[in-house]
RNA sequence: GGGCGGCUAGCUCAGUGGUAGAGCAUUUCUUUGACGUAGAAAGGGUCGAAGGUCCGAUUCCUUCGCCGCCCACCA
């Protein structure tokens, strides 16, 4: 007879176990057991390849294991692809601030020695990543492990690069943008917020009018005045009319503009406009087909049109231009109060200032020359027919609503750690040329040997936008499997709402595009891990949760089912140590119920599968029915993405029907010599099934009392509890 | 400005057209051999407010009140 521990320690059998799993070969599909043929897919998203572990992870290696886990015992052929991701931005910012501590900056490198150096920091983080995806109990197929930049990948993405640049998709244009001085770089719309700001707004007098501006420093070049066809104060003046007007450093000739983007009620009315720097007077300016001057520079440094104030960062310009309108005679009034919203870098908070910098962008509402609708439609078409469900339904609007209003979408950034855009400019005839692998030398149109490189790289969102059918095709490639052909389109993708447009929209995108088809069938997203109130988790305010500290203590078990314990789809978790703890507390009552059973049952019960099992007194009918109860409610809470819910089942069948009144009960009927075998067999019964029911939830407890069990020689034959099968009903 | 969501026990949250649920916390009792990381018992909620539909609403509809989030953005 084995007797076990008094209490269960996770700390002795975690390591063990993983081992175990990863040296059977049953993460990969390929040596799963059986005639498994219907394929379950999840692609991981991958995790920056530097970021240090959080519960994010946890949360999401919890919510994709506990649905492979399943699915494998279902019979399913799982496959869940694991990868790291190079992350440009992030990641090059991350490593910009290590060089700025050191006393260094990318600006005083050269391009190869900081790709160089930010690739070994990026290398060496990789493999604390994928151990404490480990850790974490993934059973994810590592054979088949992948990275962004791995060749493969990048060639997939080029590919797309070109059918898009082919097929007019993808287009380089002198559009206005997000620039960021601090990373010098530009930006997409999601990668800047809006902060809110109290500063001075300025009325100052040009011409004839009243004009009204925050922003004074960007007025040097303005030599168009603004207003709307219904003002009645200005019905004098036609549109194209021209006047003198006095300003900053002189007299200016400018030119009355009449549009009705122009709000009569805001300031004064009448506003002149500096299209280089604005979107809404970038917009205007191309309307209305007007001259464009840059103001300042890529640095936040005023031009030579700023005359005196040349050279000067804007902010500082400010107050002195103000100055010298106040002198000249031309400053009217001043509101101190003035609240708006700034734009601001999301990385660093640093102001964004608009600038028209040629960039790539990707067009979002232009049909497809194969007949085809745009990406954006086809997009919206998944969605309205449910070729890809958002689980939870409120998320399927906001996404639709975002969609609608989707702008095109800029993928070049001024930053050094992505993938290169592959093209050439011919410096003699300016012709763009495409050069997936750099081997074109002459210009094809005219001739010249003088071709420049893009210097720039793309969004990362560009790249991992293909993330889906990139990594299978990629594989097809590195080991000569059929991955794309049995795996895609994958079922279920699973992220955090928060990157549901950066990421989750361009995947359907360009899978429609690509392949033709939806990259999975099912987006669950889950929300994000706050303390016990409600904060959000940042080093500092000091609330954060270290998952593999807390799995030292606790067990990884214990962390698990505390994250998936009472949270639902898209909302976010609180999680306080205490429930941690709680959950530890339930996997020794676990623990002890297959101690009490080891220790009292000493008959196997062959063939379990084939009956034999019935209840003769009150008690053991009425666990037996609540048994087939939950497992029947476990399995429709799975199949719905209920997580939450069927783990709660579980529990409570597991701790107040089995250990509270099912063991107590089996205490005075192990005694009736009339009662003792079936009670026996129907204790072993049971924990068999709670076994296997809380294997994708609790996978280490359960495998090493499955093992114990087989030890014990309980089980008949037996192969790993990873692979068993889900119980019917 | 447009959109989405929440409001249920002290706290954190599930759930439901038919007499309200869990975990934690609180109180009392119990050291009988599965487990004191436990067991037994108890207290605690007009399910945000008002109206409507219905035999019946916490659940469906409308309005309102707070709270939160997303998107857009005014010179």
């Amino acid at each position: 007879m084995i007797e076990l521990d008094k209490a269960y320690d996770h700390s002795t059998v975690e390591e063990k176990i993983y081992k175990m799993w990863e040296t059977s070969g049953y993460f990969n599909p390929d040596k799963l057991p059986g005639d498994r043929k219907q394929p379950y897919t999840i692609i991981m998203p991958p995790p920056n390849a530097n970021a240090p572990m959080h519960l994010g992870h946890a949360l999401f290696v919890t919510i994709e294991d506990i649905l492979i886990r399943y699915k494998r015992m279902q019979g399913y052929k799982t496959l869940w692809q694991p990868g790291t991701d190079h992350a440009g931005f992030e990641t090059q910012v991350v490593f910009e601030k290590k060089l700025e501590k050191e006393g260094r900056s990318r600006f005083k490198m050269q391009r190869e020695e900081f790709y160089k150096e930010i690739w070994e920091f990026v290398q060496s983080n990789k493999h604390i990543t994928e151990n404490g995806l480990r850790r974490l109990g993934a059973s994810c197929d590592w054979d088949r492990n992948i990275f962004t930049l791995d060749p493969e990948i990048v060639r997939i993405v080029y590919a797309t690069f070109k059918k898009m640049h082919e097929d007019g998709l993808m287009y380089r244009g002198d559009r206005i943008g997000n620039w960021c001085f601090k990373h010098q770089t530009a930006l997409s719309d999601l990668e800047t917020k809006y902060e809110e700001r109290v500063e001075p707004f300025y009325y100052f007098k040009y011409g004839p009018f009243t004009i009204g501006t925050s922003r004074p420093e960007t007025k040097f070049g303005d030599k168009y005045v603004v207003m709307h066809p219904n003002d009645k104060r200005y019905a004098q003046y036609k549109n194209g009319d021209t006047f003198e007007a006095e300003w900053i450093n002189g007299s200016i000739k400018a030119t009355i503009i009449k549009d009705e983007a122009v709000d009569m009620e805001f300031g004064s009315g009448v506003m002149t406009i500096t299209p280089w720097h604005d979107p809404v007077d970038f917009d205007l300016a191309q309307k209305h087909k007007l001259d464009k001057e840059q103001i300042i520079d890529k640095f936040g440094k005023l031009l030579p049109i700023a005359g005196e104030f040349a050279g000067m960062k804007n902010a500082i310009a400010r107050p002195l231009i103000v100055e010298k309108l106040k002198n000249k005679t031309l400053l009217v009034k001043v509101d101190e109060n003035y609240k708006h919203n700034v734009n601001v870098c999301y990385k660093c908070g640093a102001i964004i200032e608009p600038q028209i910098i040629p960039q790539w962008f990707v067009a979002m509402a232009k049909p497809l020359p194969d007949g085809r609708p745009s990406l954006r439609d086809m997009a919206i078409n998944a969605i309205k027919n449910k070729e890809v469900e958002i689980v939870t339904e409120k998320f399927e609007k906001i996404f639709m609503h975002w969609m609608e209003n989707l702008r095109d979408w800029p993928v070049s950034r001024q930053i050094w750690w992505g993938i290169p855009i592959p093209v050439k400019y011919c410096v003699d005839c300016k012709e763009v040329i495409v050069d997936t692998d750099d081997s074109i030398k002459v210009c094809p149109k005219c001739q010249s040997p003088k071709l420049e490189k893009d210097q720039d790289t793309f969004d990362t969102w560009f790249s991992s936008g293909q993330w889906p059918y990139a990594t299978l095709m990629a594989n097809d490639v590195k080991r000569g499997t059929k991955d794309f052909e049995n795996y895609f389109p994958t079922q279920v993708m699973e992220t955090g709402w928060d990157i549901l447009f950066f990421w989750v929209a361009r995947m359907v995108m360009m899978s429609y595009y690509r392949t033709g088809k939806q990259p999975f069938e099912k987006v669950y997203l889950h929300g994000l891990v706050r303390d016990k109130d409600r904060q959000k988790m940042s080093k500092s305010k000091g609330n954060v949760i270290d998952p593999l500290g807390v799995i030292d203590t606790y067990g990884c078990d214990a962390l698990r089912f505390a994250l998936i314990f009472s949270t639902s789809a898209g909302n976010d978790i609180p999680l306080a140590e205490d429930k941690i703890k709680g959950m530890k507390h339930f996997a020794n009552k676990l623990w002890n119920i297959a101690r009490y059973i080891l220790a009292n049952v000493s008959v196997p019960i062959p063939p379990l599968a084939e009956g034999g099992l019935g209840g003769v007194t009150d008690a053991d009918k009425e666990i037996l029915t609540k048994l087939n109860q939950t497992i029947k409610n476990t399995t429709v809470h799975l199949d719905n993405f209920r997580l939450h819910e069927a783990a709660q089942e579980i529990y409570q069948f597991t701790w107040h029907e089995l250990a509270d009144i099912y063991v107590e009960a089996s205490k005075k009927q192990l005694a009736d010599e009339t009662l003792k075998e079936n009670t026996q067999k129907l204790l072993l019964h049971n924990l068999i099934n709670i076994i296997k029911l809380l294997h994708p939830f609790m996978p280490f407890i359960t495998e090493e009392l499955w093992g114990i069990l087989g030890q014990a020689d309980l089980l008949g034959r037996h192969d790993l509890l990873i692979i068993e099968k889900w119980p019917i009903v």
